[in-house]
Formats: C-alpha cells, sequence, structure tokens
DNA sequence: CCAATGTATATGAGAGTTCAAGTAAAATGC
DNA sequence: GCATTTTACTTGAACTCTCATATACATTGG
C-alpha cells in the first residue's frame, strides 16, 4: 500500500491512451490478418517462428515457452493444439526424461512459409509505413527500454 | 496477392521484435496487477473507465464498445458478467428501442476508484518511470500517429 | 540408497474472446 | 403502408488463456 497515488497528469493521460489504442489497434490487425489469410493466431505465429529458428528446428518446452514469452502452460496447450495440426510433434527428451522437444514439421515449416509473407506486409501496413526512419529508431529505443526493465 | 514480399531487414527485425516484447511484457503486468489486486482483466477496468466519465455515468452499448475498442460482442459478454457482479447495469434506452445503456453502479464506481490507484502505480513502474521526458513524447507522437492510421 | 525436495511438463476447469447466427426494432423504398 | 434492408444488440459454440493441480522424473541430503 502506498500513501498516495501519483496520478497521471494529462498529458501522461494521452499518451497512455494513445498507447493503449495504438497497441491494441495493431494486434486487432495482426491478429485478424494471421486468422482470415492462416488460419492462426498470432501467438502460435511466434511459436512456428521460434522453431524455425531453432538449430534442427527443434526446441526443449521451456526454452520455447521463454523465448515466445509464454507461460508453460499456454505454451503446452498451443503445441498440443499446433500436434493436432500436424504442424509440431513432441519428442522425449534422452538426456532428461521429463523434458519434451517440440519439434517442427516439414507441414509447420510450409505453413510458416506460407504465412510469412501477408504476415510481414500487413506489420509494415500497420507500423513502419506510417512512421519516419526517426520515430522508428525512438520506437525501437523505447522498446529495448521497457523490455530490459520488465524482463527481470 | 502481391508479386513479392518487402521482407523485414535486420533492424526493423529487431524494432519489431522489441516492440513485440516490450508490449507483451507490459499488458502481461497490468493484466497480473489488476486481476491480482481488483479481480478484473484490464478490459473490465477500460470500460469502467469509460462509464465513469460518461455524462451520469450512462452509455449506448456500441458508443462503448468503440470507446473502448472493443467489438459489440465482446463488450455484450463483457457487460454481462460485469451486471452480474452488480457493477454496470443495461436500461432500455426510451428513443431506440433496439438500443441499451450501460449504466455504472456505486460499486461500479466503488470497484473502479479502488482499483485505480494500484493500476496507476502500475503503469508508472512499467512505463513511464523508465522512460526519459524525450521519449515519451516521442512515444506519444509514434501512437497517436499509428492510431490515427489504423483507426480508419 | 532412499526419503524429501525440486524441476519439466501436462491437464482440467473456469474465464474471456471470436465468429457466426439470431432477434428485434428502426429506416428505406416504392 | 408494407416489404426490404439496415442497425443495435445478444447469444451459443468453439477456441485460447490462466490458474491450480497433477505427474513423472531428477537431484539432494543424510
Amino acid at each position: 500500500m502506498h500513501p498516495m497515488t501519483r496520478w497521471l497528469d494529462d498529458d501522461e493521460q494521452r499518451t497512455w491512451r494513445n498507447f493503449v489504442a495504438a497497441t491494441q489497434l495493431l494486434y486487432a490487425a495482426l491478429d485478424r490478418q494471421l486468422q482470415r489469410d492462416s488460419a492462426m493466431p498470432h501467438t502460435y505465429y511466434v511459436i512456428l517462428v521460434g522453431l524455425s529458428e531453432a538449430p534442427e528446428r527443434r526446441m526443449r518446452m521451456s526454452e520455447l515457452a521463454t523465448w515466445a514469452q509464454s507461460s508453460q502452460s499456454r505454451l503446452s496447450h498451443a503445441v498440443a493444439r499446433l500436434e493436432e495440426r500436424g504442424w509440431v510433434r513432441r519428442e522425449r527428451c534422452p538426456e532428461d526424461g521429463r523434458g519434451n522437444f517440440a519439434v517442427l514439421t516439414d507441414e509447420g515449416f510450409a505453413a510458416l512459409a506460407a504465412a510469412a509473407p501477408g504476415h510481414v506486409e500487413e506489420v509494415r501496413r500497420s507500423l513502419f509505413d506510417v512512421l519516419d526512419p526517426e520515430q522508428i529508431r525512438a520506437l525501437d529505443d523505447i522498446c529495448a527500454t521497457v523490455r530490459s526493465r520488465l524482463e527481470r
């Protein structure tokens, strides 16, 4: 409990509401595009990207959860559904009997490859195309700062 | 269909991943705080704020949906649950028989008042406290730009 | 070696979101 | 003035996410 609240002043309030509006509109646009054109939510896309970049397209569940900034539970459910689609398969880890690898299948890689162009195009349309180079640098800087602060 | 994809270069890729990481971490922190201390998700908080600022603490459902950047369906479900908690009540609109008002109850206002300090504190901790004034101005500018682009 | 504790992941239930219909009242057109 | 279309909102089902709990293996301490 804090003695008194440091309320947002008018400028901060405006900034905060612009931030919430912009980010929500952006994610809504991304999810709509991915769902419409590739039948997957953004979180699944991120998981597939993570696996596609990993050595041998495989990663331990917990590692992948960290990478995708997902809870272990969410990842487990998500991988279960990706497995049903044949895009990912699980393999028991030989060194650690508790562990599992998530492995990207060829079908999964193909699905990602098919989804990527439309997704990237949407990211450009919604973000990079509307900002000038200076703004993009500033955004990178801001996000890196916030990220490093919240990551621990 | 586009002839060829304008892929993200390394800088853009980094910026984009920082953006996704930062925003997701931020919303995760907000939701955790609100859920833990006030038993509501951020979307409900936004709805309550909207109503609290409206004349007579009431708004038409569609107006409120637009304000909160929610689909009509999502809002309808959310208001139904807020109604169960006694925080909001619905009233039929006299001028338009199809319409409904969502009205913030005194209990709802009290719940919002109780939730606000902790929420604002979290917004500060996670965002404003980690950025310098220049970055905050830049962020406002960027978000306003993205917002106006995506709002139509 | 074995009990106790810790770690990696899975699972089930509940809550929230989306999508596709559904209902009911208003506006439109002839 | 009545059929048609549009608008405002609701509903149900399917899906995703969260939280608490369970499971199974690994590690540690005596």
